[in-house]
RNA sequence: GCGGGAAUAGCUCAGUUGGUAGAGCGUCAGCCUUCCAAGCUGAAUGUCGCGGGUUCGAGCCCCGUUUCCCGCUCCA
């Protein structure tokens, strides 16, 4: 936490009059690594796959959106306190006025709402009362029938969305692990209901992969099955993909098989026909629907905490992000190694030569060795460096954070070497 | 929502029985420096989280509040 205020990447939000409680801003490192992320992301979902189309729906929705897809009367649980032992129950489950656990009385029901209420329209009154969404899933599933017209998709196919989601928490906390204010990436895949578990199988595989693909430590990663008691109200079956935080194992990604629940209460709700017909089949149905659902902010904390290193390097500490050159903020430091001889004008022209196409910086002030440690804490993959032989040959020296090895190249080849190592 | 702990410079922290704030690191400028936090010179940065109270006087004592951390509780 210390590392990502002192660097850039996260403060709290609104800080200057005394924070907001579970909210936080990106700063100008964590706003390029969210990107990143984002991106990288969209891309494995849209570009790898023909079958996926991309939406953006609006945060506030039709109040019915709830009440279909069930989180007006989920999300509004009664909940009793006991006074003496300070349980608290739902109060649906329990009889009468006293504590089961410790016989101390209980409080009066009290609504806990998950969902952040607002109103349309300048006239607060019940009647325009709209709530932040709680997922963006919904938004996917009132579009399902205009994506299938316009996108000319055949079932099986998925539409993906990048979004903010609200939930007021009642225990928000562990930084940005579980915030009030909070960025999904979803992509709902709509498949026959005949073959729901073989597409539930292929998307778990892919999506482990995915995180793999960031450089997550895999022994830092297990699957999580949710139980018959555990499963949410519209899922069939649930897996959690879960990485070992330093406050113990917790979900960072879902997938489920929401099967035809919300489509059908969409439909129930709406009184609007939301089936596909599906001409090789020549069927009718419902589709079943295979989520996977990664939360943005959960990834980024956990690329963070999974690459954060405290290295003893001759007796010093070298503290080395070792983020994935994919991923990273910055992916190269342009460093020439003396301040004199036209060294740091060379550096510039490298940097403007390669800034437009990747995130790169040029860096002359303090030695060497201490630009190379500032550029390790914040993640940077690739040092380079221009020397005196630079200055005659052309060529530079490419210094690799992880393995801290120096390797001399060609100037002109320094696109192209970055290009293969970031684009991967 | 309950219990415990904490909040002083950008970060990590000192701060004596109450007498209007310091260190290290970092940052910035200059010098020096040909490969892993070297050195020298100089500079900037604090209503001591916020609001009250006690006191001649509060970073320190009291009350309230906000935020963070830990443990419960909760988690579609």
């Amino acid at each position: 936490m210390s590392l990502c205020k002192r660097r850039g990447y996260i403060f709290q939000s609104s800080e200057i009059y005394g924070g907001l409680n579970s909210c936080y801003d990106y700063g100008p490192l964590g706003t390029e690594l969210k990107q990143n992320i984002k991106s990288a992301w969209w891309r494995a979902m849209t570009y790898h796959h023909d079958n996926i189309e991309g939406v953006d729906a609006s945060i506030l929705m039709h109040p019915r959106v709830w009440e279909a897809s069930g989180h007006v009367a989920g999300f509004t649980d009664p909940l009793v306190d006991c006074r003496r032992c300070k349980q608290r129950f739902r109060a649906d489950q329990v009889t009468g006025s006293t504590c089961t656990n410790c016989g101390g009385q209980l409080t009066e029901p009290r609504q806990f709402n998950l969902m952040f209420k607002t109103f349309m329209g300048p006239v607060e009154e019940q009647a325009s009362v709209v709530y932040l969404r709680p997922e963006t899933a919904q938004g996917i599933f009132v579009n399902f029938q205009n994506v299938v017209t316009v996108s000319r998709q055949k079932v099986p196919f998925g539409i993906a969305q990048i979004g903010k989601a609200f939930r007021n928490e009642i225990t928000p906390g562990n930084f940005i692990f579980r915030m009030r204010e909070f960025e999904q990436m979803e992509m709902q895949f709509f498949v026959h209901p005949s073959t729901d578990s073989d597409w539930f199988e292929k998307w778990r595989e892919e999506r482990l992969q995915w995180h793999l693909s960031l450089g997550i430590q895999p022994d830092k990663l297990r699957w999580h099955e949710h139980g018959p008691g555990e499963l949410a109200h519209y899922a069939k079956a649930a897996f959690d993909i879960q990485y070992e935080f330093p406050f113990g194992w917790q979900e960072i990604e879902g997938i489920h098989n929401r099967t035809d629940f919300d489509l059908k209460r969409h439909a129930e709700y709406s009184n609007k026909r939301l089936e596909y017909f599906d001409e090789a089949r020549k069927e009718k149905y419902v589709p079943y629907v295979i989520e996977t659902s990664v939360g943005c902010d959960r990834t980024l904390l956990t690329v963070l905490v999974d690459a954060y290193r405290e290295e003893a390097v001759e007796g010093e500490t070298r503290v080395v992000l070792r983020l994935s050159p994919r991923i990273a903020p910055i992916k190269a430091a342009i460093l020439p190694l003396v301040r004199k001889d036209g060294m740091p004008e060379m550096s510039r022209r490298i940097t403007d030569d390669l800034m437009r196409a990747h995130r790169v910086f040029h860096d002359e002030t303090a030695s060497v060795g201490k630009r190379y440690r500032r550029q390790d804490e914040i993640g940077t993959p690739f040092c380079v460096t221009i020397d005196s032989q630079s200055l005659q040959d052309q060529t530079v020296t490419v210094r690799e954070r992880d393995s801290m090895q120096q390797e001399r190249i060609a100037a002109a080849q320094l696109r192209a070497w970055l290009d293969e190592r970031v684009m991967g």
